[in-house]
DNA sequence: AGACTTCGGGAACATCGTTCGCAAACTCAG
DNA sequence: CTGAGTTTGCGAACGATGTTCCCGAAGTCT
């Protein structure tokens, strides 16, 4: 019996004794990831994963200790998405690459967003990346908690920019909403002059903003 | 009758006819926090808020659209709480002394960080500070969009922190785990002398790296 | 005083994550 | 080949959840 303490990537996944299962870790992960891409995170439940199998919901928890073990099995397979490209010597460059790739995971998933910022969790894919960031970063004076940081802050970053592109995509005028009517009052002109900027048409290219922040932390 | 998909900022709270009510938004958002500080988030249900405030649950729904609502006015009366000193002139400093006030508030609610980072939303208190961190910023060249960012980001930083500084301190172990697991087989040598690196007593104060990131943004 | 409107909240509904228990499927020792 | 042992599949059930319905109670306004 495995300890269910433990993270589920130290749990054993079929027994070598008694009745063979039917699916795989993989499989049923698979199957969470294209629910959750036609449907969002909520339509991950259970049952629906079930589903999307052909299996009965309680089968699920044969290979799974709950919904949490299969949100984290989620998050680390399209930790296995980003392509890794070997280190150029020019380190700000090979992390904005990474965070470019990063970020089409994100909109090739956006519910994955909400899932990286939440759930801070290592799986093996995962550590390949970090093990990527690190190669990166190796001429790179500071101990490897300056750098875990980094590649917290990395993913972090890029999760939040996804999560809110997102939002301002799919309810443009909601997220405004509120500041018209504060600017609307007169009594914030600060916020009436941040308005008309937002108007503006945006000519900033996407990723000005990380490289500054990895030129800062790099220092 | 008020437009349901308007925040919930616009929606007038009490009617000026009829019965009145017994509560406020106030009085829930309160009795809400309460049981967030007491139990986490997950233990904010309708039931458990209205027995907070010894009321039945399908009252709150005079107040509030739905639980999302709920969650809305919780994050927003925490934003009130950073005190907002005037600028000084130094703008990283200042930003940091913001940060470091965000930082705390989210140590007194540690459910703060998860809705902070996927909960998008400025309601009164948020936009106070907003404008707070506008006029730090009101010398620094670059138009709207790149200060509204600069505070996005703020708070994103400040909320991963907090989320995964109470992750490493609710379970020690498990965080490193499966990364000692890696060590382990020996096949990733970056990871094992990260692992070494992380056995390490701190020595850095906190604050630094996000010095370094507003550092970097502020150019 | 009567029409009108809003509020409080018990009851009910659909859905959720999860557990239980058992029949079926398989491995392995003898 | 057999039977003991082990694991899997999963229908049924449990408790908790968000939300809606409905109606009596409690006010305001003409």
């Amino acid at each position: 019996m495995t300890d269910d303490t433990e993270p589920i990537w130290l749990r054993a996944e079929r027994a070598a004794t008694g009745r063979p299962a039917e699916r795989s870790r993989a499989e049923i992960t698979a199957a969470a990831i294209a629910v959750a891409d036609r449907g969002g995170l909520e339509a991950v439940s259970m049952r629906n994963v079930a589903d999307e199998l052909g299996t009965g919901a309680a089968s699920l928890y044969r290979y799974v200790n709950g919904r949490d073990d299969l949100l984290d099995l989620m998050v680390d397979a399209t930790a296995a998405e980003p392509r890794l490209e070997p280190p150029t010597g020019d380190q700000v460059a090979d992390l904005t690459a990474f965070a470019e790739e990063l970020r089409a995971t994100m909109v090739r998933h956006p519910w994955l967003p909400e899932l990286v910022l939440t759930r801070p969790s290592l799986g093996p894919n995962a550590v390949a990346a970090l093990d990527h960031v690190l190669d990166v970063l190796a001429d790179h004076p500071g101990d490897g908690r300056a750098k875990l940081e980094i590649f917290a802050l990395l993913n972090a970053v890029v999760a939040t920019f996804a999560l809110n592109e997102r939002a301002a995509a799919d309810r443009p005028e909601q997220a405004v909403a509120y500041l018209r009517h504060v600017a609307a009052t007169g009594r914030r002109p600060r916020i009436t002059a941040l308005l008309e900027d937002l108007a503006a048409p945006d000519d900033r290219h996407r990723g000005d903003a990380l490289t500054a922040i990895l030129s800062g932390l790099l220092r």
